[in-house]
DNA sequence: AACGCTAATCTAAACGTTTCGATCATGTCA
DNA sequence: TGACATGATCGAAACGTTTAGATTAGCGTT
């Protein structure tokens, strides 16, 4: 900027002026800056720019994992949100690694971003800490976590999966098994909430032998289903709590010779591009990514606006059930019967 | 940084000598800047540290579609590689759209991103503008472009496509239908060129109303198998040669009442996740995700360590097969009719 | 003619670091 | 004892902007 300042024959400040427009400039003064700016390839620096006024137009985003399919939409909306919005995103993935997570959010607030979406993994005491000394304001995304009040926006994961569960249970199923992620994070307890609340509403007992447990990893979907089918008397149906877990669902129930909707039935969290046109057609509960993205892009560029004191809005969304053939109904048709 | 010199009694070139490990300090003045650091909470601004060093440890990356698996794949191992070698890493997504890209780039630049993975849309001389006066470090990612003359990593797509169109000849087909990307970017060219080079191989004919061309998209892949399928001698076999149309190759299969493999054989470029377990399982030309995400990195990261001056260098990595079940042999078998 | 008002421009300080060269005490050697 | 190397510390400039306030010029009023 000096440059075309001394070209030009004018100020720095000038200069400053006429590319932003923040005082008037003569048109004889504009045009020799232009020229100038034209000769030299003048381009800002958005670094010192960013250092005198404390705001860099970059915010921080980070998900667990973004080959989740889920969050691979999320991320997506988001994105192209704030590029509209002339912001730049940062993205991090913490492989639900609480520690890399921490690590990961104090990176992006050393670099000043000006705001932060987080899926957050763990309880939040250390990021309210962090975030509340770095005064920027998040947004939670997917999961909300004690203990940090801010905006955020969720789906009612309760609602959704009792939705499911019940419909498995009009289609005549009555044992029901159930991949839980780890309940480090929000939407686990409430979606077993949902299988509980509905077997509960059938009359049907909460057998623990039911439910198992992973680190929401494909492999971890394969053990769970591994031991669920294994069981004496085997469900008739399993629900998985996220998407990577119910292809190791698939996977087991491949390799051990049954097959899906004949032997078992197969329901699971969060609906992927595929789900119409191979076989089976997996029924899920499909959350509104595009809606979720952009909610939470906008609670996010609502604070960046200027709108700071405003209290914390927490937007709840609904998911829906996306009826395919990977259930069957049981009654007339051959039951599998323990194995 | 101001406070803390204060507090602890000492200059500012002190603490920053400490912080930096540029100089010796002497226990006792290190244990009361320690101290002061602890008591204020200090967090170097990373802002203003780059404006002095000229280097902002963020790396820029577009991509066209983060939802395409195999960019998803790509994104992921290489955020994933400069998070460990302590890079923050800025997303866009072009969208496969020209000006968007060039804005984003530019937007990148002056952000004084250390240097850039692209993969690039449209060719390469705005790019190569772009980029040489910026001065930053580029490799080129899946595409390469014909003017920039910089590191690349990218598929030997020629060959993964006539090794897959001729699994096909072998299989029996003969009428082999094919659906592109739009011919912009070289990988493209290249699939095409290996499709040709497997007919001609085994003598047969190139029809041009077996090629149709689309725009990456789900519903290109939709269109253009429509168009193959009404055809008055309609292919026996398709290959789509990016993911998210063989999508819409499927539904087209679907919605015109056909299956796949008894009634059509389908194969594409990109493996993804689910290939394995949902039927038909498909056939598809795998890329080394984790391999084209490392070197990627790896090369950048070279750079970045200073070895500015090689000679760009090119990587060509190979494509593997995976026969799957979506294809089935021609022969005994009823083949289809025309319709 | 003196005054004030407005518009255009400029000077200089600030943002928070890094780093060069200067300063100063201390110890070593001739 | 003086000269000198050594090591620790500091002062101040620089990175490239923005911006408050000062300056200047032009012009209409009284």
């Amino acid at each position: 900027m000096l440059h075309v300042a001394e070209a030009a024959r004018v100020s720095v400040a000038t200069v400053s002026a006429l590319i932003n427009g923040t005082a008037t400039v003569s048109p004889e003064l504009s045009q020799r800056i232009e020229q100038a700016i034209r000769d030299i390839g003048y381009k800002r620096n958005a670094i010192a720019r960013s250092l005198k006024m404390g705001t860099t137009r970059t915010i921080g985003l980070t998900v667990p994992h973004i080959t989740n399919p889920f969050f691979t939409d999320v991320v997506s909306v988001i994105q192209q949100a704030f590029d509209r919005a002339g912001y730049a995103v940062m993205l991090c993935c913490t492989d639900e690694h609480l520690n890399t997570q921490d690590d990961q959010i104090r990176l992006l607030l050393d670099r000043m971003v000006d705001g932060l979406i987080v899926a957050r993994v763990g309880d939040g005491a250390i990021l309210k800490r962090i975030v509340d000394d770095a005064n920027v304001p998040v947004v939670l995304l997917d999961r909300v976590c004690q203990g940090v009040d801010t905006d955020a926006v969720v789906l009612d994961n309760q609602r959704a999966v009792f939705d499911a569960i019940t419909y498995l249970i009009d289609l005549g199923h009555r044992r029901i098994g159930y991949i839980s992620g780890s309940f480090d994070i929000s939407p686990m307890h409430d979606r077993m909430a949902g299988y509980r609340e509905a077997l509960q509403a059938a009359g049907l007992p909460a057998e623990p032998e039911l439910v198992r447990f992973g680190n929401f990893h494909e492999v971890d979907g394969y053990n769970a289903t591994m031991q669920l089918l294994s069981l004496h008397d085997r469900p008739s149906a399993i629900f998985s709590a996220n998407n990577p877990m119910v292809i190791g669902t698939m996977k087991a129930i491949r390799d051990i010779g049954l097959s899906c909707p004949e032997d078992i039935s197969v329901a699971c969290f969060d609906d992927f591009p595929w789900s119409d046109v191979f076989r089976p057609q997996l029924t899920t509960v499909a959350q509104p990514v595009q809606a979720i993205g952009e909610q939470a892009a906008n609670l996010l560029l609502d604070r960046l606006a200027g709108n700071r004191d405003a209290p914390p809005r927490k937007l709840t969304l609904k998911g829906r059930l996306m009826i395919r053939n990977s259930c069957r109904p049981l009654g007339a048709t051959a039951q599998s019967v323990s194995a």
